[in-house]
DNA sequence: GATGAATGAGTTTTCATTCAT
DNA sequence: CATGAATGAAAACTCATTCAT
């Protein structure tokens, strides 16, 4: 059955590739430029193949959605890697800054993002609001897994869901700030940091 | 000149129930489902009717976000005439309950913002982005005002506008979890309160 | 009955001043952009107000035709006062002048009876095709008039109709070919002169 | 390549189609009744369709207007075969016949290249405007061409661009008269050579 | 599987004309 | 007479989706 391998294979990458071709559709031209058309163009097909490999648009862009979030959330666990157990000034410092290099590094995104969730809230559908559930769960499960890897889990006032709330809207308010609100200085991790760590912890 | 001004203000009037049939609309249908022919039927207008008092789409999606911005601003300031000056405690937790009690009472209105300042990135709309920018000015200047108010301004670690940023963080977050994020305990307003303080606080 | 005279004269006052404006906003924005409601800005009336002078669009579009090749006419008719009897290379010289200077001071003007005259074909506007006949005769019978005062009228190989039609041919083509054909020389009223009298005498 | 030959000709041809069908429109409706519904609906297909095929109307518009042009310039080459070079009346004679012809079985084209042109002079379009300049010097540079051919072209009292204007002049001067004016007569080739002639040689 | 031509409902916007006041 | 708010049909253009090849 090497046949039927090879062509699953085969099936996965060029799922792997509109989703790239697409991803930087959104990095060159933001949310609402996105169009089957131009995903098509950029991922060397057809307009018609891409209903082969997605059911619909709607399905496409959350696919996507999850493909970044997967990567951030590698990024992640990839710095737990690199802080040493303990730390937990150091370690959450890290946490943040992944957090902010990823969205500053890709600003369409962060744009995106918020579209795709906003979006979601549309009770025509559903399947998308499931999307972001299952997201901000999984962003949750991260964050705390960080924190339980740092020792500190604990030491917060309070529960960890919440605790990863407090952190995560300070991140990204500062994010907003920068990306649509006109704050121009450089995001400063270490006062982030402060402010979570000192209003978290016990 | 009573006909004038009963003109006017019946001209006042049907610019209100415009906007307040684009915000029925946006109510009904999320932001993506607001377009003109909505509108107009929504208002019980002919469509050309809309352009007589709007000069485009994009006007009146502006026009719509000021109206909420407005009302929020208005009830944060009211606020003040309610809280002691001093107890600085008191006067956050109220900021924070009016801000969380108006989101929630008009949840699609919170995710036709995110769109609203979302949207404003792209570069085409650079009118929008304006929108967004001078939006953000004011709550923070309303916030600040506020802090200035119960008089902690001085006691806070950073400098106002940072401490403005982590509260509205704070509180967005969970206002987000809360709309798309499945997070389903009513919003702890003494918990974000007292780790805003703890964080901002000397 | 003086009352009513008054209120004719008025009546006509006010058609004039319409079709003034109406002329002016040709001048500022061309043709497609003659609007009812830019004619009723400039005329300082409201959109209702023109409807009561003039049945529609299309007949005010006509009486602006009109009004200008009145003017046109009568300027033709001037010339002959200036212009000594029998001398016809001065005098038609000095007609093709009058015609060149009259449409190059407006220019907007010539476009818009190119346009006029064009929209007159449709066979759904029949009463404008007789406005296209009818001015066409008159201009006809003007300059032949003209050739007749000039003492030429005899000496032409060809009918005076037909002698009118050649003049005017070469001066309107002239005229395009400086406003549209990139045509950039100053149109020279002896070469056209010249070509036409070789042309058209015996 | 059999199967990508043939899709490209196919592609060729539904252009050709969608051309021919407005120009249908055109000699129906006239210029100002062109509209991008009647142009799908008379060659069969989908508004949508027409915008695979042309990127607007304008442009639409132009390549109608050029393909056009390119028949009564092909024609205009054509006679050139036919006439004996040396013999400059015939040739001329034969040159306003071809002119006088092409528009004679296309009256409707004729208006529409006079709408065409003229609506290049509004300043907002200057695609259009290119197009009425780069016509008239086409057909210019065939008219002296001709005239070249003929060997006549160092005959002229003027210079070959203000005598091909002039001839132009003549020719159109009577169409117009016979599409709009009201001349009925048939229009007499050789009285238009003889005045031009007459008008133009030493 | 893959193509890409075709669809058609949808979008925003304009404007001549009407009519209640 | 005069107003100007309202109409509504029409315009150009877009794009997710389908389907014959």
């Amino acid at each position: 059955m090497s046949t039927k391998e090879r062509r699953e294979r085969e099936k996965r990458q060029r799922r792997e590739s509109i989703l790239r071709a697409a991803l930087e559709v959104i990095r060159e031209e933001g949310y609402s430029g996105l169009s089957i058309d131009k995903v098509a163009e950029k991922a060397e097909l057809s307009k018609g193949a891409i209903y082969l490999y997605f059911e619909s648009k709607e399905n496409l862009i959350i696919e996507v959605f999850w493909m970044l979030m997967g990567e951030l959330l590698e990024r992640i666990k990839a710095v737990i890697q690199q802080v040493p157990q303990g730390d937990v000034e150091k370690g959450v410092k890290s946490l943040i800054k992944v957090i902010v290099d990823f969205y500053c590094s890709q600003q369409k995104f962060f744009v995106f993002m918020h579209h795709t969730v906003s979006a979601a809230s549309d009770e025509t559908l559903k399947g998308i609001n499931k999307t972001a559930v299952e997201y901000n769960r999984k962003v949750n499960e991260t964050i705390i897994n960080f924190f339980k890897y740092l020792g500190c889990e604990k030491e917060f006032r309070y529960p960890p869901v919440e605790t990863s709330y407090a952190m995560r809207g300070i991140v990204i308010q500062f994010l907003t700030a920068k990306f649509f609100g006109g704050y121009e200085k450089e995001i400063d991790v270490d006062m982030l940091t402060d402010i979570f760590l000192r209003g978290a912890l016990k």
